[in-house]
DNA sequence: GTACTGATTTTCT
DNA sequence: GAAAATCAGTACC
């Protein structure tokens, strides 16, 4: 059910695709929200594009701790991101989740996201952290284990199975400094992704 | 439907 | 002091 630690210990370009169709569950005291990841990019420390590639501070630490950890972050004065850090040797980096479709407490999703409608809920990394209530407070947190967790793809019953071939490869989104590679993957024709 | 713009604040230079 | 892995609102097809 739960992604081992070890899953993440793998190119974190493969992890990116890997993760696509795996569950973001987040529990606390009372209620629980759980996403199906349809859209990622990868962002390897040797990256121009990568928090870390300057090397490290306080605020991207997580990015040079263990994988299968979270890398929150704070941006544009508004908004959470949520990584996952991944990736061995060469290859380490994070996973930005970017997209999910909403599967579990949906009511408490629209709540917290102030909006109806069901593709507008978790389609973008600032969307969706608001959706699940993540904040600064899981930075650093392990994935196997607390508020945060990943499920397997096959963790909850009647999901449709991934095929290679419905995964497309395309750029990143909304890069300033860095040039564009295409290192970003999401479901096809899935409505939750943040674009097309 | 696409295109552009302002909001807002932490982080690093 | 400027940048930032974004979002919501507005204007126009």
């Amino acid at each position: 059910m739960i992604l081992p630690l070890s899953f993440y210990r793998q190119d974190t370009l493969d992890a990116a695709r890997k993760l696509l169709g795996c569950f973001l569950v987040h529990s606390n005291a009372r209620r629980q929200t759980i996403g199906r990841i349809v859209e990622t990019e990868a962002y390897k420390l040797t990256d121009p594009a990568s928090h870390g590639y300057k090397g490290r501070t306080e605020r991207n630490s997580a990015l040079f701790g263990p994988v299968g950890h979270a890398y929150v972050y704070f941006t544009y004065g508004n908004h959470f991101c949520f990584n996952v850090t991944t990736g061995r040797g060469a290859s380490k980096g994070g996973v930005l989740v970017r997209a999910l479709e909403p599967i579990e407490g949906i009511a408490l999703m629209r709540k917290r996201r102030d909006t109806e409608k069901l593709t507008d809920l978790c389609s973008g990394p600032g969307k969706l952290t608001r959706a699940l209530g993540i904040t600064l407070d899981l930075n650093g947190f392990p994935l196997d284990d607390g508020p945060l967790q990943i499920w397997s793809r096959d963790s909850l019953p009647s999901q449709p199975k991934i095929k290679r071939s419905d995964i497309f490869q395309t750029t990143r989104i909304g890069l300033t400094r860095a040039t564009e590679l295409p290192w970003r993957f999401y479901l096809k024709d899935n409505p939750h992704v943040s674009r097309r």
